[in-house]
DNA sequence: AAGTTGACTTAAA
DNA sequence: ATTTAAGCCAACT
């Protein structure tokens, strides 16, 4: 029952790179997303991956608030230390384990993608 | 063409 | 809490 289209065209993936951009660059100041969430807001849910890959190869991803990102259990991007301390600049509470306190600072978007 | 690799996720043990 | 497993899918060997 999947809802959804199952492959990308190149003409897709064009869109849904600008989609992904467009999402990341609203995320609240001292709020962060996850990478499943992005991938549902742009249509395709099942791709939380591309939008890691998206946000770590695509030029230009490091004039977005891309550190507001991080996966579902709230950890930050590996390979990133930076990423930390620009959150914790912002006041995003990390738990003890090293975790952002998701249930804080999670952002739950309205309407991201209409212009009504 | 076939196998491997990730800024991933969910579930289970 | 940690580890394993399976599913995922475009990109890369």
């Amino acid at each position: 029952m999947k809802d959804y289209p199952d492959k990308m065209t190149a003409q897709e993936m064009r869109t849904f790179r600008r989609d992904v951009m467009n999402i990341v660059g609203q995320i609240p100041r001292g709020k962060v997303t996850t990478y499943g969430h992005i991938a549902a807001l742009t249509g395709w849910p099942s791709h939380a991956r591309m939008v890691g890959r998206t946000l770590h190869y695509t030029p230009g991803a490091e004039t977005l608030p891309c550190h507001r990102v991080v996966n579902s259990v709230g950890r930050t991007a590996p390979g990133w230390a930076e990423q930390r301390e620009r959150l914790l600049a912002e006041g995003v509470v990390f738990k003890p384990n090293g975790h952002v306190d998701m249930s804080r600072h999670l952002w739950e978007p309205t309407d991201v993608m209409s212009t009504p």
